[in-house]
DNA sequence: CTGAAAGCGCTTACAG
DNA sequence: CTGAAAGCGCTTACAG
């Protein structure tokens, strides 16, 4: 059984308010009450109950993260990395949660972490659910909203420059000469992923290239369906040249399905593709892609989340990670 | 303000303890009260506070799950996912909290799990922490620890079969007839790391082959240290005609480095790897690996606290992970 | 500089 | 079948 507050008390022969003047550097203490209690805690063992602590103050020092999926693709550890050492420097412990893109089962798990009186939630969305969301976030908050802008006055958001990026893979692949270009296009992110397929559009327009609908394919972001797509769209349509993918996991698959119908890459079939995960640049041939920082887009959503439990009243604006691209081989 | 209990029995005219049981559904109480609260609770939108709950029951519905690094080797998010789901499952929600291979920070990261009163903790440790853990597991119960025997009787242990899975590996290169095998050996988790490093040698003794001390390299067990270590090592060592790896990451370095060389994979050098993730599929070649069933290995990790919260007073028996040899094109 | 009382939102015996 | 009291381990005003 661990030492209480109590227990220190007792033993140390002063009161309990005592001793949660020290345990949290509070009030004025004389120096020689302090050093005995400080002793007395060090002898039992004490360590203050977060619980309790939690019932009272309504600071619980945790936050919550919740994520489709960290499995599928590398991208996600890495924000939630950035999190959690964001969250560990501030002394907080953090709870993850999976939802895997069901919209109630979010909402669900967003209950249970107000439940457990969570200081904050930074959520990943990424299939339709600004309704459930407005509801929640009414009676919670703060909460950050990465890629994914929800218009609520407690609900502060952290965007990727996705257009932007799109915009410069587009640009080059048309620099280097390519005029027939498809799309992988993902289908994870709904709101993210007409950014990108109209940033795709807009920028073949203003090149004044045509184009066309059906070589812009929808497919869950994962690499498989990305080598299967990628396979039928090339043989189906021989003239394409270049192929821009909503991820890497895509872009990889496409890299697979060209080995395999023996399409040099760059030279038949060039690829570029986007987030710039660990193997995007192991791969052979190394994959042009995207960037975005990962660790920072966790570290910065992290940032503004305790930004926002310092500053209760102040409305936030929106973060926006920036994206470059990094030419290697594929394109 | 989220209403209390209180608000629910002011509102439904019954007394607060009757509110409690109809949130627990424990004892008897008249189905007319019943809905009548029922339909108090969902007129208030009341939801039961974990924490007052938790400082009362000592039961938090929360575990910890410990790493020391959930981005540098995809292995480890899938056995986090495998846990999740399984706390999912039962209600749970879960601190997830990295360490990076710091005993230290370990040892602080576990008593600030306990300070949140987490129902127990999983841990996959990595370094020398055993002094340190015992103390910690003195006081706090249940634990789990992967991959390494902690001798504690508050500890329960899920081990992955390395031994055997080494003597597939070493076997099938042997009866390639490969006679020079040299082996990329990681550092991570010593004790593990040490039965590995057994495993191959006795393997190598067991067919009558010489055990070449200075084939044997440790390294932090990264894809660049793979890279780096079998291109020193192939240059120094022409004869080297096949590399064992502790983990997929350095066999792929492998891989990078015998492509950098010229030696083709397997006819030059064959190169077997540990894990399976899933870019050992995908490299090229495909890299034959020991397989771990790595979601499987979180779902019983976990499954083995849930028992063990279940049934205080048991003691449980270490739960062995299988380890089996997929045959690719690598070797 | 130090302490006694009330209370955070629940559950646990114990009565009725 | 239902309720009043005590308490989980802390902190927050309020006194002294």
């Amino acid at each position: 059984v661990p030492a209480t507050m109590r227990d220190v008390a007792r033993q140390a022969g002063v009161s309990i308010k005592t001793v949660s003047r020290v345990v949290n550097n509070q009030g004025e203490i004389s120096e020689a009450t302090r050093q005995h209690v400080l002793a007395v805690i060090e002898e039992l063992g004490f360590r203050p109950s977060q619980v309790a602590r939690a019932l009272v103050t309504r600071r619980s020092h945790t936050i919550g993260l919740v994520m489709s999926d960290i499995t599928n693709n590398p991208f996600f550890p890495e924000v939630a990395r950035g999190m959690l050492d964001v969250a560990r420097g501030k002394g907080f412990n953090v709870f993850l949660c999976e939802v895997f893109g069901n919209p109630q089962r979010e909402l669900e798990i967003l209950h249970s972490l107000a439940d457990h009186a969570v200081d904050g939630i930074i959520l990943y969305p990424t299939y339709h659910s600004q309704d459930n969301l407005s509801t929640f976030a009414d009676h919670y908050r703060p909460l950050i909203s990465i890629n994914r802008f929800i218009d609520h006055p407690s609900i502060s958001t952290v965007m990727l420059e996705t257009t932007k990026g799109t915009k410069l893979a587009v640009d080059y692949l048309v620099g280097k000469g390519h005029q027939s270009i498809a799309m992988l296009a993902g289908n994870g992110a709904p709101l993210d992923e007409i950014r990108r397929v109209q940033g795709f559009r807009q920028t073949l327009t203003a090149h004044g290239l045509p184009v066309h609908d059906e070589w812009i394919i929808a497919m869950s972001p994962q690499l498989e369906e990305g080598y299967e797509a990628a396979k039928s769209l090339l043989n189906q349509y021989p003239q394409i040249t270049a192929i821009f993918a909503y991820n890497d996991l895509l872009a990889l698959g496409a890299l697979q399905a060209c080995r395999e119908l023996g399409r040099r890459v760059p030279e038949d079939c060039a690829i570029v593709g986007f987030d710039d995960i660990l193997w995007a640049a192991k791969a052979t041939p190394s994959l042009t892609t995207v960037r975005i920082d990962k660790y920072d887009l966790g570290c910065q959503a992290a940032q503004r989340l305790f930004d926002m439990l310092n500053a209760p009243e102040t409305v936030f604006p929106p973060i926006y990670i920036d994206t470059e691209l990094v030419i290697r081989e594929s394109a």
